[in-house]
DNA sequence: GAGCATTTTGTAGTAATACTACATCATTCT
DNA sequence: AGAATGATGTAGTATTACTACAAAATGCTC
C-alpha cells in the first residue's frame, strides 16, 4: 500500500501529489484524522483527498484507512522513513521503533559472518572479562557485564578513558579485553588495546571495520550498522550492539557448560527470592 | 487485538458476547460492515456494539475497525525457538537474534496503545527527570538519562534503593520520576513512587500492568513483554525498554521544539570534536 | 496572444454514519 | 414482592464521508 502510493506518486496532479506526501510522511497522524481535519492539515479541499484514495484502489476514504491501517501493521513497511519536525507523536514513536527493529535485523543479517566461535574459544579459558566503552557504548560495557559476570567469570566494565588506560596497562596473559565503540576513533582506546596486547591480553573489539581500533585488536566484530543519520534517531545502533552481547553470552553460556548453567540458575535464584 | 477479545469473552454481558463471538468468527466481514450492518447481521442493536468496541479499548467503532484491521494483517510472528544445550554456537547466536527481534516487534505492535501523548506532556514543563531502576533496568535507566539530558533538562540516573528512596523524599512538585522495572514488584519502589506523588512529584512507571508499582504511578506504560523463558536467553525485553525510551525521547525532542534541537546538536558537535 | 477545450481544484449541499441521551426491560438482592 | 442495579434497545443528533456542480488553472489551436 505504502509502495503503491509511492508509486503513483509521479503520475499524480500537484494537489493530490501533496496529498500523497503528507500521508506517507505521516501515515499515523493520517490514520488518526478524519477527512475534514485531513484536508485542513494538508491545506487541501475534502474531495481532492477522496479522489486521491479513489486512484490507490481504495472505494473512498474509510477504504482507504483500512487498507493504511493494515499496510502499517505489516512489518514490511520498515522503509524506515526519519523523523521530521512535525510529526505527531505517535508517528515519531512508530518511525523509531521501525528504526529499532531495522537495526537489529541488520545486525540478525550480519551475525552468521562474525567471529563468534573465535570469540569464545578466547574468552572460555580467561581469568576475567573486561568490558570498555565510552559514552554510550560505555553503557553497553556495562550492562554486558552485568549479563557475562553471571557465568561465573571475574567481569568489570571501564568506562572512562584513564580507568581504561590503566586495565589495559595491569592486563596480563589470561585477560580478555572487550573494546566497545560505535566509531573505533578514540585514539586513546586504540592505544590500551596495543598496550593490552603486549602485555598478552586477548583484545576483542566491537567497531567499525577499517578503523583504528578494529586494527589493534586480536579479533574484531565488524558492526556496520548504518550512523544514525538524524539527530532525532539516537542511537538505534547501539540496540543492535546489545543483541550482538546477548547472543555472545548463549554462545559462551553453551561452550561452557554446566558450570555456567548452574552460576546462571543460581543467580536466577538470588533475584527470585528478593 | 483478536487475542484480547477472546480474553474478554467471560466479562461480557450475553449481548455484548454475541457481538465478541461474530466478530471472531466474521472478522473481515466485520471490517467491510457499517455499524448498521453489523448490528443487523448479528442481530443487535448499534450502541451495544459500541459499547463492545469501548470495552476492547478502542474509542469507538471506527477506531475498533482500524485496529482489526492492523491485527489480521499481521502475521502469526516469529517463532522463537528456545536454545538448547547441544546447539552450534552459530544456532544459538541466530535464535537469540530472532529473539531479541521478536521483543522489539512486540514492542512495536504495543507502542500505539501507550500513553506517550501524556508523558510528553508532563515531562516537558518539568524542572527535572529522575530515572530510576534496579539491576538490569538501572542500566536501561542509566541510559535513558544519558539520552534524555542531551534535551536541555537536568536529568539523573538512581540505581540502588536507598538512593531511589531518598530521591523520591526530596522530589517536588516540578519533577518527573521514572521508573523502570520489568515485574513491578519492589515494595521499596512502589513505596517511593507514593512517597513522591504525596510531595506532588510526577511518576511514571514502565512495568507490568497490574503489579505494585504500576497502581503508584501517575501514569503507566504498561509493557507485557513475554517474560525469558529459558536462562539462555537474558533480557530480550530489556532491548524492548531501551526502545521505548528511544522512542520516548525523540517524541519529547519533537515536542520541545527548537530549543532541544540546538542542544542535541551541540551535544553532537561535542563528540565529533574530540 | 486571444479564445476555446480540458483538466484540476474548491464550494456547497446531501445522504450516510457513528454516536448519545434516555426509556424500557431483565435480573438480583433485601 | 418490590426496589435497585445493570443490560438492552429506541429515537434523535451531530459528524462524517461523499457528490454535483461551478470556478480556476492549464494547455492547445489559430
Amino acid at each position: 500500500m505504502l509502495k503503491r502510493i509511492d508509486e503513483l506518486r509521479d503520475s499524480l496532479s500537484p494537489a493530490e501529489r501533496r496529498v500523497a506526501e503528507w500521508v506517507l510522511a505521516h501515515p499515523r497522524e493520517a490514520l488518526a484524522s478524519t477527512l475534514a481535519e485531513l484536508a485542513r492539515k494538508i491545506g487541501t479541499s475534502e474531495p481532492t483527498i477522496v479522489r486521491f484514495c479513489r486512484r490507490t484502489g481504495a472505494s473512498g476514504y474509510s477504504d482507504m484507512k483500512l487498507r493504511l491501517a493494515e499496510a502499517l501493521s505489516r512489518p514490511a513497511s520498515y522503509l524506515h522513513r526519519d523523523v521530521a519536525p512535525g510529526d505527531s507523536v505517535g508517528d515519531a514513536v512508530m518511525k523509531v521503533m521501525d528504526r529499532s527493529v531495522h537495526a537489529i535485523l541488520t545486525m540478525r543479517d550480519l551475525a552468521p559472518n562474525l567471529p563468534f566461535e573465535d570469540a569464545v574459544a578466547a574468552m572460555r579459558g580467561a581469568r576475567q572479562w573486561v568490558f570498555c566503552g565510552l559514552g554510550a557504548s560505555g553503557d553497553v560495557a556495562r550492562d554486558a557485564c552485568q549479563k557475562f559476570f553471571r557465568l561465573g567469570v571475574p567481569s568489570s566494565a571501564q568506562t572512562d578513558t584513564p580507568s581504561i588506560l590503566q586495565t589495559a596497562a595491569v592486563s596480563g596473559r589470561e585477560d580478555v579485553l572487550l573494546m566497545i565503540s560505535h566509531s573505533g576513533r578514540w585514539q586513546d582506546v586504540a592505544r590500551a588495546q596495543r598496550q593490552a596486547r603486549e602485555n598478552g591480553a586477548y583484545v576483542i573489539a566491537f567497531t567499525q571495520p577499517g578503523s583504528p581500533m578494529a586494527g589493534e585488536a586480536s579479533l574484531c566484530f565488524e558492526c556496520e550498522v548504518g550512523e544514525d543519520a538524524s539527530i532525532y534517531t539516537p542511537m538505534s545502533s547501539r540496540l543492535a550492539q546489545l543483541a550482538l552481547m546477548d547472543a555472545l553470552q548463549v554462545a559462551l553460556a553453551l561452550a561452557l557448560g554446566e558450570s555456567a548453567n548452574r552460576n546462571l540458575q543460581r543467580s536466577k535464584q538470588a533475584l527470585g527470592a528478593a
